[in-house]
DNA sequence: ACGGTCGTTGCACTGACGGCAACTATGCTG
DNA sequence: CAGCATAGTTGCCGTCAGTGCAACGACCGT
């Protein structure tokens, strides 16, 4: 059987999705057939006929000159209505004010498995950073917004989240290192109502982090202001507490009431 | 004969993610797997065992508590890093027909800090990319471009980009000289849903742009069209209607929906 | 406890995907 | 212009993965 390994069918199309949104995707104007099939290691029959389905469903869509594929209309569509698009809509108003207070990068964050997605990236206007608002880069969960959106976990979630998986945070010089110390931390977080950190995940980097949660009181992201220590290290619990107000008017607007029903 | 029709695999997985991006999807949190193969005419084992494939790609998230379904990060983050790439192909098809209608040049202008950049220019005759991101000239904000760029900006934004960088546009004949004046413009301009300039930024110039927007409702670019006064100004409102058209078709293959974020 | 709905799982079947190879088209090189 | 290389499509057949049915477990309200 000189098959490498079938996915599970559809997850192989998603590595050409993954493929098309690459650098190399952006940087020329698309991928061509063999290219791809390089890139996910498929054949390239498998490839071309997969691409003409999915380019007849919109999902893709081929340029009739260099016959190079990119990304679809359809696939735009369908991310507006995502949940993160609705999120970062109501959210961005208020990381931009905070931006502006700050005169600091904030970020809002989701939480996808072990990692720390940061969906949308609001700079100060005068940045002199590239607007890097980029939707992918994924950070272990050993920064103050991961930690935050695991404040609705017991212990046994994140063992099972993060399994046996120590030290949690790599080489990095971090305080926690095992599950039973992050639980420590993500109380103290709790009871915070925010969560801060310190050099924790790069150096010379602190950052503060609040949880933005649903109407059914879930966290679902992470209100985010990181930047060098010598810059925010001072203010830095005046930003916690400022993030946790910012994220609960966020909150508010999803529906979240602080204390709902009952006791 | 219960099967309708048999699309080619993936096209029916699709169909799941429509249904998720359905109205009835975002009024309630989610869809349940009984409710999409209603929908989508599948078998809800059928349904079941493709949902779980999707999320486990990522496509689509679950909800823990109400076992149901929603439209995943990975599609926002897929078209996140691909909108700025797609921009200038969808782009320029509609800028050539607009050359071709006025007989003029049209480009499209990205903001970047306090400065727009023109990343595209077409030409009647040919068209001018640039290189990489990186336009070649720098125009201060008190373009009709940079202008529209800004109008979902509110006056404190105003101020963080531009502080206190009075007179706003340097030496030149321009009325707006303060961001109170930039405020006021900007306004009309989003009430117009274009804007337009008459000699304010060169001598002679009239020009007229609107907004472009992606998935997430966010102005990224400017599709402007500029030229001597004498040729463009009795058209110049015209231009900009058309201008606002084009635009929206270019914003709609972006994926923009103009409906608000929220209830 | 009961019926009702929702969601998952086991299992046999078959048709659609998987790979190989032949074919066409285009471009580069001597 | 022949020759070679690369890109992309199509035909073919074996087999594997999706399909549908049905049984099962979980949950909810009366």
């Amino acid at each position: 059987m000189p098959s490498a390994e079938r996915g599970h069918g559809l997850r192989r199309d998603v590595d050409l999705l993954d493929a098309l949104a690459s650098d190399e995707a952006a940087q020329r104007g698309g991928l061509g057939v063999v290219r791809l099939a390089q890139l996910t290691g498929r054949e390239k029959s498998q490839v071309s006929r997969a691409l003409k389905a999915l380019a007849d469903a919109g999902i893709v869509e081929r340029n009739p000159d260099n016959l190079e594929y990119q990304l679809g209309w359809r696939l735009f569509s369908l991310a507006a209505r995502t949940t993160a698009n609705r999120l970062a809509r109501v959210a961005e108003p208020v990381m931009r004010r905070l931006s502006g207070e700050f005169e600091e990068t904030t970020h809002l964050c989701v939480l996808r498995e072990r990692d720390v997605l940061t969906v949308l990236s609001v700079s100060p206007g005068h940045s002199f950073r590239m607007p890097d608002w980029e939707g992918e880069p994924a950070h272990a969960a050993c920064t103050s917004a991961g930690r935050v959106l695991l404040m609705d976990s017991t212990p046994d979630q994140l063992y099972v989240r993060f399994g046996n998986a120590e030290p949690l945070c790599g080489e990095h010089p971090t305080r926690t290192r095992t599950v039973p110390e992050l639980c420590v931390v993500v109380n103290r977080f709790r009871e915070l109502g925010y969560g801060t950190e310190d050099e924790e995940f790069e150096a010379g980097l602190v950052g503060a982090s609040a949880p933005i949660r649903d109407f059914r009181g879930r966290a679902v992201a992470a209100i985010n202001i990181s930047a060098p220590k010598r810059r925010l290290g001072p203010r830095l619990d005046e930003a916690g507490r400022r993030l946790a107000a910012a994220a609960g008017t966020v909150s508010a607007q999803l529906g979240f009431s602080p204390r709902p029903p009952i006791a």
